[in-house]
DNA sequence: AGTCAAGCGGAACGTTGGTTCCGCTTGCGA
DNA sequence: TCGCAAGCGGAACCAACGTTCCGCTTGACT
């Protein structure tokens, strides 16, 4: 990627406003929200939506791929509290995030391969977490990094499901899940997702949105 | 509602290979397959899918009307296992389903008014089972109907985001969350979905639905 | 067998929403 | 201050999809 010339002031500061539309826009009428909705709330037009994002997919990207790296800083500021609460640190602000990405969440896994390695470090932070916690007993030692987006993906049910009647329900879910996460006598039965199932979910994804449209 | 006159029996065959269609296509393209697909999968026109259903959402309220009907069946079985292992059966039974049913997961609370009475229905089976769970010292005492409502929309989180690549990534999760709900000492903090949020899940959801087509 | 209401297929229609295009505006370096 | 490349708004374009319509077919009853 050769650095492009640097956004004119005024376009830089539109480029800010429109993600931040979209994102709100997203998270109260649902992903497939138009395009027009956006470029409203942003006080712009639409043809300038479509200078800074080609299409509408790649906004999306955008969206999830500045998640994924807040993902990335929750889990590093995780690994600075008290081992026994890292992983609830990192799940608790994770949870919040989602929340406030209602209507994106279904893509976050599938932003394209510029975020593969956010990708990479966010799974090695919170590898590191798991380790931790799982080091002071705090967490049960049978949990993988993909448990992790297990979890992440059922707040996102939640936070789905409820967005606008109650927006942080997902305490009470993640608070449920914690309990579950802690160490016991006895092994989980049931397999974790099959490492880089990951990578097939985002797969999975694109080539969805791909087949319909 | 009269009583209309019974189908041809033609017609009632058709009638149920669209639904055992549309369940198949919805869950494998996500919600907002075309009809056509649907049409072309059951081996009928959508002329035919039309005449039965009004509307492609009252084919997907069909669905999820049959859906709900289903998970009272699971909730008044469960109240025949042992009362300490109610609760699990009556999950595990519902993540099946709800992993059969990927894609109308979201329309599950919204069906319309006519499927009011089943909804009651549920509340009462379920939180018999509920009861009985408790009484045994199974399940934590601050559960209420609603954390299954959620319990269930965390597992179909999992289940839409891993479809096809662990459709029963979901039995993982739910072990997780049934140890959360095993009792412990301490009462849950965050509050659970507050009375009534149930209705307005639904309203919500029809009027997302109502503004965006 | 004959009748016909019910059922059927699929082309055609209208709308919605993503995307493109173009004439006007403006930040910014000379 | 001037010039212009970059940026802008929004009308217009186009493909996808829900829905309707109509001429043909067929199950069921006599």
């Amino acid at each position: 990627m050769t650095a492009a010339a640097p956004l004119r002031r005024d376009a830089a500061a539109n480029r800010e406003r429109i993600l931040a539309a979209a994102i709100d826009v997203f998270s109260t009428s649902g992903a497939d929200a138009g395009i027009d909705e956006i470029a409203r709330k942003a006080g712009v037009g639409v043809g300038t939506v479509y200078r800074r994002f080609p299409t509408k997919e790649a906004l999306v990207q955008a969206i999830t791929a500045q998640l994924l790296r807040d993902l990335l800083v929750l889990a590093r500021r995780a690994l600075d509290v008290p081992a026994a609460e890292g992983l609830a640190t990192f799940l608790a602000g994770a949870g919040d995030l989602q929340a406030r990405h209602a209507g994106c969440l279904w893509q976050l896994w599938s932003s394209g391969p510029e975020s593969d390695e956010i990708r990479g470090d966010l799974r090695q932070g919170v590898q590191r977490v798991l380790v931790r916690g799982r080091e002071c007993g705090a967490v049960r030692d049978d949990l993988t990094y993909e448990d992790v987006a297990m979890v992440l993906w059922s707040l996102a049910g939640v936070v789905e499901s409820v967005r606008d009647v109650q927006p942080d329900l997902w305490r009470r879910t993640l608070e449920v899940l914690l309990l579950g996460l802690r160490p016991t006598d006895a092994a989980l039965q049931s397999p974790p997702l099959r490492p880089g199932g990951l990578d097939e979910v985002s797969l999975q994804t694109s080539h969805r949105r791909g087949r319909q449209g």
